[in-house]
DNA sequence: GTCTATAGAAGGATAGAC
DNA sequence: GTCTATCCTTCTATAGAC
């Protein structure tokens, strides 16, 4: 593969990914990909064959950031309230560089129902399931937590990280008539959640 | 309007109702909506002339549903914790029987900006400011409620309320996979998320 | 590999009969 | 008011020249 070729290949991708996340697959258009890459909608088709093809393309590649960036945490060997802190910072971090990712999975999951077999057959769920019982056993008893309220907790964890970014629009819409700055407010939601958080599950 | 005239009207209405929140806009087929009423393409448009109309009629409506009937809670005379309690008891009922609400919003007032102007412009956002300030201001001083950080209780409040519906395809989708039920799940929630607040904000 | 031109399908909208 | 038939636009996809 020629450099030109592979920064056509690339350039295609950028600019569907962007289209993608930005419309989602039935609101995109393959003209609207064609002209942010500066090239015409039949050079699509040669390196993606189809739509779908391409939006997969899209799709697999985002898909996989959201997860794997942050099922190690689990593994290292860090105190839960250590970890909660590291998971606000870092996540909310990577939100900001990507603030559409969250509403574009959503979507696709709901539009694809397959998707989510998918992406749950790749975790292996048992394992770091009986890794975090394992490492944080005393804490568990600590902070009064069990095997009912977990789901209650890890949900509640990615809530307050991802939620803002999904109701971004009402959110900054509304910040703004209040004189507060969304941006501002993101920063600062670093340190809120996780001490909000803490504060909630400490006996 | 004869009583048949106002039936196949609203027959329309709930298809389009139903069609409009699974697929959304973009995704939606007036086919599908004609279909599921049992009827043929052209009596959506002798009755709503177009998509746009369709669509913006069901918005509407449940737009409204959405922030009207949460609002007169800010208004009674009750504690702040007894409003936690509440609001998280009616919004999480609220949703479990419209489930798809929360994304079918989302994506429309992503899909169209000047949604949020209007929807805002309804709201009297001062007088539910100055109403909260003076019915709860010592509370906020006992419970360290700032100017600063009431944004991020507020979204944080409506974030376990909102999220698990979603992200319902993925919650559901683990959940099942780790053998836990995601309808007790959100009746629990009822009053976890509730306690996790009022915990959270307690000195 | 990239372009222009166009085929072909899908979907929104309308005409006209009943 | 409701239906069938059809128009027209939009969009995906392909053919064929360079």
């Amino acid at each position: 593969m020629s450099e030109n070729e592979r920064q056509t290949e690339e350039k295609i991708f950028e600019s569907a990914t962007e289209v993608f996340l930005k419309k989602g697959m039935d609101g995109a258009r393959m003209q609207d990909i064609a002209n942010h890459a500066g090239i015409n909608k039949a050079l699509l088709h040669y390196y993606y064959r189809t739509k779908d093809h391409l939006f997969n393309a899209v799709f697999e590649k985002i898909a996989g950031q959201m997860f794997k960036k942050f099922a190690p945490v689990l593994d290292e060997n860090h105190s839960l309230e250590e970890k909660i802190r590291f998971f606000f910072q870092e996540h909310i971090s990577f939100l900001q560089r990507n603030p559409r990712l969250p509403v574009f999975l959503i979507n696709e999951l709901n539009r694809n129902p397959e998707r989510i077999k998918k992406l749950i057959k790749n975790l292996d769920i048992n394992k770091l399931w009986s890794t975090l019982e394992k490492q944080h056993k005393e804490e568990f008893v600590k902070y009064n937590i069990t095997k009912e309220t977990i789901p209650q907790l890890m949900t509640s964890i990615a809530a307050l990280s991802v939620f803002p970014f999904m109701a971004k629009a009402v959110i900054s819409g509304l910040m703004e008539k209040m004189g507060y700055d969304f941006n501002a407010y993101l920063e600062a939601r670093k340190k809120f959640a996780a001490d909000f958080v803490i504060k909630a599950i400490t006996k």
